[in-house]
RNA sequence: GCCUGGGUGGUGAAAUGGUAGACACGCGAGACUUAAAAUCUUGUGGCCGCAAGGCUAUGAGGGUUCAAUUCCCUCCCCAGGCACCA
């Protein structure tokens, strides 16, 4: 019997795969053979990677093997699936490797691209590569643009102020990444706050939707994180005057209710309002806490357990329910891109104002009593929490001073971002005209080929005459184009779109190709990317529904998460130096051993820390297994030949068929490999018939399917099917039959007072009377029983059989 | 700090209210071999016991239940995310 030859089979495999084109589907579902047409669609997904400049990693292959034993899975489930497969090429990495190096990003891109590829396709995976998705090809942006365009028109991009990190060593805006303990992780100066203008998308307008994810089969864990990252809360917004001048400021509160209980108020040191009400005699101190707060990053401000600090601005405040005045102070845990960037504080009832108003000596005034009664409170007295909010909105409404309201806790999806590696934004400026949007027919606006990525101040594309110089598309005057590029995550919310359409270029956008394949079916990635991608690919499939570009109002009908793959418990990372290599794994074992091992060490969705110390367990397993299909048919025993093949097997391999199909579809794929292994453990005692074999390689196929192949291959005589020659992948998923499950006996357990005392052997159909006299008559139970008097009996059929003595 | 997960033998883990540790790794013993590797057989949570059997054990503490790794409460530790890494 010979060995298993990993590399020669895998080889052998791979090929045919590719010439047979086994695995690519007719984008059309129409022109291609009436099978596949007949066939339900099934889109399986994995989240594309950057092409970073490391080797494929584990965590890829962590990502990527389970994902095709999915798509294998389905596809012999009797579904048409598409698998594709391209590139997030935009990015930092590639830009600061330029910076570094002088090596043009485009050309970094292209060489760790291609070097993926090749890497992927030694998985040996489903995956469609030959879409050559990359968002950093003009084919590509230009459609990310013309989205741009779309919101544009909508309203939904928009131009404002915003803070960015401001690097004045090195005179350019860093990502947080870059920024270390407040300073620049290059040059060491302190980092501050500048405020640039930039554009937004207006995600914050779909934000009802977005809260809505009926009808989605995704982990509850990322629906109750998006939640909470939308945050939604009732309250109210109301106006304080500033006493003294007709100038007035908006607060948002929760607790509205408590307004009688508020002694001072807060405003975010960026507050507009601040530089016209500080009094000459606070402005020194206002100015240097200002300065100050630059520095800080929102994480720090708002960190509840530091010390609050904060400055009077001199200014006073009219409570509108009772017309005293309070005094303003300026605080750094108060954040202006929340509500309204002001607050009314509330010491005797919220946590963070209490802290702060010990430290500064202001008063305290209890509002609410325990029971949620309201006192202190003028009208509001005796009224519940409940029916004070509900009043005093009321109230606020009368006057016209305030309203209720409904406040996110989510913002505005900045998408500006002053580099080279991204997509140019379609928007010139003309000194007549002011902002005009690219017309649709100019897509793409090129991205220059620049060689100087030294920063200087400005956004790189600046630096380019040829590109910033244009001519207005309205008046045909001289106008500047938009240097800003569009952050990655724009490329990458549409991209599951492009996909079935990518083989055209397409100067419209094609609705009824898309609408083939849309919703994704299945998303696998990480949970890192609970909150964002996940949220904003959501955002831009509802705004392209709202505008009738597609049929589905949700991308991706079931998400999944694999866990991450750690080593040392840490996070890998080229800069922690622990990155681990599959290739000498897959070079030593192959791609199946490879792959299995990973699925084998723990459940997918929770990941783990990587060692290889088990991997002989699943090489030996696969050894075994094809020993197993190898033997002549019920060779052990000496019952070859004899029609007592495979005697006995029959219910555990029905039974290892069943539990690998619940395995599989809990993506359990560690179980559904033990089962295997528990099989391969008896098969090889016992022998396996042809049907019996037909049926464990069927199951093993999507788990390791260069060796269910050639597995298939070698048994083709013996199963005497017509269909000679054809794939494992093109047979179908075989159902056990419940009818083999049944056998003689079953174990129940016998427990006293819950502790398990004994078990016995009995028909699994024993009545509860008859189990009961069975358990009684052991030995070592009755010994139990005649300690006291039994008050219960417990009997759960095929079980336990309890009794509760006292 | 806030949001979301997780914590079970020497190790990766299984069991989602019903015999805790399936399946593997490692380790011990044995077979084969001149020998080694490979392979096969067998044992393997800890403690007591020749055995039968008993006690103990799922991060810590408490609760609900005949019965809790599983449900509830408090605490500790680890991981992911926190809006410019993707």
């Amino acid at each position: 019997m010979p060995d298993y030859n990993a590399r020669e089979v895998e080889k052998k495999w791979q090929d045919v795969w590719r010439e047979r084109k086994l695995y690519k589907v007719d984008l059309e579902r129409v022109s291609g053979n009436r099978a596949e047409k007949e066939k339900p669609k099934y889109y399986n997904l994995t989240m594309f990677p950057y092409p970073s400049g490391d080797r494929l990693h584990i965590g890829h292959w962590y990502n990527y093997g389970p994902v095709d034993t999915w798509g294998r899975y389905m596809r012999m489930k009797g579904f048409d699936v598409f698998q594709p497969m391209g590139f997030d090429a935009f990015g930092l990495p590639a830009e600061n490797y330029a910076i570094k190096t002088g090596v043009h990003p485009a050309e970094t891109t292209r060489k760790n691209i291609d070097k993926m590829k090749e890497q992927i396709a030694a998985i040996g995976g489903m995956y469609d590569l030959d879409l050559n998705l990359e968002t950093a090809a003009p084919e590509y942006y230009r459609w990310t643009q013309w989205i741009f365009l779309q919101l544009y028109k909508k309203g939904l991009a928009y131009r404002k102020e915003a803070p960015v990190n401001w690097c004045p060593g090195c005179m350019t805006v860093l990502a947080n990444e870059q920024v270390d303990g407040g300073a620049c992780e290059r040059c060491k100066t302190v980092v501050v706050q500048k405020n640039l203008k930039q554009w937004f998308f207006k995600i914050t307008d779909y934000a009802e939707k977005l809260l809505d994810h009926t009808g989605l089969d995704w982990p509850d864990r990322t629906i109750l994180m998006q939640k909470h990252w939308i945050g939604k809360s009732e309250g109210a917004q109301f106006k304080f005057k500033i006493a003294g001048t007709d100038l007035d400021f908006e607060v948002f509160s929760t607790r509205p209710d408590t307004i009688f209980g508020a002694t001072y108020c807060v405003l975010s040191p960026e507050h507009p309002l601040v530089d016209k009400v500080t009094t000459g005699g606070q402005r020194e101190l206002v100015k240097a806490y200002q300065a100050q707060v630059k520095t800080k990053s929102e994480m720090e401000r708002t960190e509840l357990n530091k010390d609050k600090s904060g400055v009077f601005t001199g200014a006073f405040a009219v409570n509108p329910a009772n017309g005293k005045e309070i005094p303003i102070w300026i605080a750094d845990y108060v954040l202006m891109s929340y509500g309204t960037g002001a607050i009314m504080a509330v010491p005797g009832h919220d946590e963070r104002d209490a802290e702060f108003a010990k430290k500064y000596e202001l008063p305290v005034i209890c509002v609410v009593e325990p029971g949620d009664t309201l006192v202190n409170s003028d009208f509001l007295d005796g009224l519940t929490v409940d029916e004070a909010k509900k009043r005093i909105i009321a109230w606020f409404e009368e006057k016209g001073v305030g309203k209720g309201t409904t406040n996110y806790r989510l913002r505005d999806w900045l998408i500006s971002r002053q580099r080279y590696w991204g997509a140019p934004i379609p928007i010139i400026y003309c000194m007549k005209c002011g902002e005009v949007p690219v017309p649709e027919k100019d897509l793409p606006v090129r991205h220059p080929h620049i060689t100087d990525y030294i920063p200087k101040g400005t956004s790189p594309l600046a630096g380019s005459e040829e590109f910033v110089n244009t001519v207005c598309p309205v008046c045909g005057d001289k106008a500047k184009r938009e240097v800003d590029t569009m952050d990655t995550f724009v490329c990458s919310s549409w991209y599951f779109l492009r996909y079935p359409d990518s083989e055209n270029a397409g100067k419209a956008w094609n609705k009824e190709k898309v609408d083939k394949w849309m919703p994704v079916d299945m998303y696998i990635g990480g949970p890192e990317h609970a909150c964002m991608h996940l949220l904003y690919a959501r955002f831009l499939h509802k705004v392209f529904f709202d505008l009738g570009l597609i049929s589905s109002p949700e991308p991706f009908k079931r998400l999944v998460h694999q866990g991450m793959i750690t080593k040392d418990g840490a996070k890998m990372s080229k800069s922690k130096g622990n990155v681990v290599s599959p290739d000498d794994f897959v070079e030593k074992y192959g791609s199946d051993v490879f792959r299995m091992y990973l699925m084998f060490m723990g459940p997918f969705t929770e990941g783990g820390d990587w060692n290889d110390r088990g991997i002989t367990g699943v090489a030996r397993f696969v050894e075994r297994f094809y020993r197993m299909i190898q033997m002549p048919n019920g060779a052990d025993g000496g019952v070859a030949g004899s029609s007592e093949l495979g005697a006995g097997m029959d219910t555990l391999v029905h039974q290892a068929v069943a539990k690998v199909t619940d395995a599989i579809e809990k993506m359990n794929f560690n179980v559904a490999i033990a089962a295997l292994m528990e099989l391969t453990n008896e098969g090889l005692q016992k022998g396996l018939n042809p049907e019996q074999k037909s049926m464990i390689i069927r199951v093993l196929a999507p788990l390791a399917p260069h060796m269910a192949e050639e597995a298939w291959a070698l048994t083709e005589a013996e199963r005497g099917t017509s269909q000679n020659g054809t794939s494992v992948f093109d047979s179908t998923w075989p159902v056990a039959n419940p009818a083999f499950f049944k056998t003689e006996t079953v174990t129940f357990a016998i427990q006293v007072n819950g502790k398990l005392r004994g078990t016995v052997a009995l028909a699994p159909e024993t009545s509860k009377e008859d189990a009961l006299s069975s358990a009684r008559a052991i030995g070592n139970i009755s010994k139990y029983l005649s300690a006291g008097e039994v008050i219960k009996e417990i009997f759960v059929p095929g079980k336990i059989i309890g009794f509760v003595v006292k």
